[in-house]
Parts: structure tokens; sequence; C-alpha cells
DNA sequence: AGCATATTCAACCATATAGTTGACCTTTTA
DNA sequence: TAAAAGGTCAACTATATGGTTGAATATGCT
């Protein structure tokens, strides 16, 4: 078998460009899944959901490693890098909202549990 | 006329996911272009690369201002900021939680100045 | 062994996308 | 005023995409 091509930015954006595949990336940012757990929120098709999760594994998205009969479904964060760094080339996002950004970053690192309702009160 | 809806991440993404699309991009960062000149270098239609214009227009990722006959089209490096930093979330804090982070960003979109952040500071 | 569970495969359908060409409208220029 | 230049529109084609369903393939359980 050969090597697999290293994800294209063709690959990853158009994996992004899709609601249902951003959710999932979404759910799987809490904590690895199997195939059948990542599809239960969905009104869709088990085999739909299975599509979704191979088009985001291409893209390098995600990563799955199958264990006796279950296939657990891993963010893998480093693909988005690349498309990140890609986006920074044409933002001059020099003060635009990173302040803020890293402000809530900071709070929701430091104090998960808090973030119930009320990001931006300092109480 | 309606107002234009804000860019959904939807359209951001999907404008990025085409390599036409992302070249067009290239050319605008140096410089602001008429249709004819962005259409020149690519083997395909005027008409085919004013769709992609209209696209990534739609996007918010360039805007189009005609005068006289040339309409001229320029980078909106802001529209890649949501996009972006929804990104970012993923690629450096596996721990943040993403619903207060939609959160923030819903915030942050509809009223910037409301952060208490200096958002157009010159750096 | 036999059945249930987890997941994929294959065929199919509807719609979206990227491209083409030729006609058309507007603005500039000769 | 007529012609050229800059763009868009409309109709069309081919292919990609996102979804469905039912059958198939493994693996695990009793």
């Amino acid at each position: 078998m050969t090597s697999p091509a290293p994800p294209s930015l063709d690959q990853v954006f158009t994996a992004l460009a899709d609601p249902t595949r951003r959710a999932i990336l979404s759910m799987l940012l809490e904590d690895d899944m199997a195939v059948t757990d990542v599809a239960e929120p969905f009104a869709m098709s088990l085999a739909a959901v299975s599509k979704h999760l191979g088009i985001l594994a291409v893209a390098g998205l995600i990563s799955q490693e199958k264990r006796g009969r279950v296939k657990w479904c891993k963010l893998e964060p480093d693909a988005l890098r690349e498309a990140s760094v890609w986006m920074q080339a044409f933002g001059q996002y020099d003060g635009v909202n990173l302040d803020a950004f890293e402000r809530f970053l900071a709070q929701e690192l430091a104090d998960p549990a808090l973030d119930g309702s009320d990001v931006h009160s300092t109480s």
C-alpha cells in the first residue's frame, strides 16, 4: 500500500465547509468517540455519518483506529494548523479580536467549570 | 433590497475550498484588481472567473466596487477572522469549551466594541 | 453455533458546483 | 454614432456531493 498523501488545503477546507462535519469536530473536541456514538445526535443515517467521518479522516482532521468491532475517532488538530497558517497570511489580524480571544481562552483554561452562561462576567 | 446576511462559516470555508479562488485571493493580496485582470492568468472563461469572484464576495472575502465600466475587486481579510478564530480553538487548545467559545464568537461578531478590548488599536 | 452489534459497501437519487458558449447591457473611445 | 471593452446573464453539460436503503463483513456475546 502507498503511504497516504498529505492532506491538501482543498481537502481541509472542503471538510470544514459542511456544518455536520464541523459539529462532529466539536464533539470530538471533548472526547474520542465511536462511529455509532458520533452519529447518535444527527438526524441522518449511520452510513451518512460514516461518510462524513471518512472525509474528515482523508483531510487529516481526525484519525480512526479500530479496536475490536469499534472504530474510535480522534480529533487531529494538527491538520487545522496548515489551513490556519494559510489564512493568517491574509489576515492583518493585528488588533482585531485576538486580545479578547486570548482573554477568553485564559478564563476558559483557568476555570472551564464556570463557563455555563456568563462567559464575560467577571463575578 | 435587504441588507446582506453576514457571511457564514459555510460560505467562507466553501469559498476557500477551491484552489482557483484561493489563487485569486493571493493575487488580491498584492493589489486591487479589475475582473478582467483577475481572469487573465487562468485557463478558463471570464464568466467562470466572474462566478468565482461572486462566491468570494458573498462569503465576504472580497468586496467589489464598480467605477465606470471596470469592477474593482478588493481583498476583505476580516471575513477570514471568524473562520480563523474558529480553527484556532481546535488547533491550539484541546480543553477549550466550544459552547462557551461559540457564545464568545457570536457576541464578538455582533458587537466587537462591547468586549472591552482595544479593537482597533494599531498594535 | 447462532444472534446481536458496529461499521462499511454498493447502488441509487436529487441537488449543487464548475465549467462552457453566446447574447446582452453599460461605459468608454474613435 | 458606431464600435470596442468590461462584465454579467441564461441556458446548458458534466461531475461532485450529501443523502437514502439494503446487503455484506467483522467482531463480540451467550
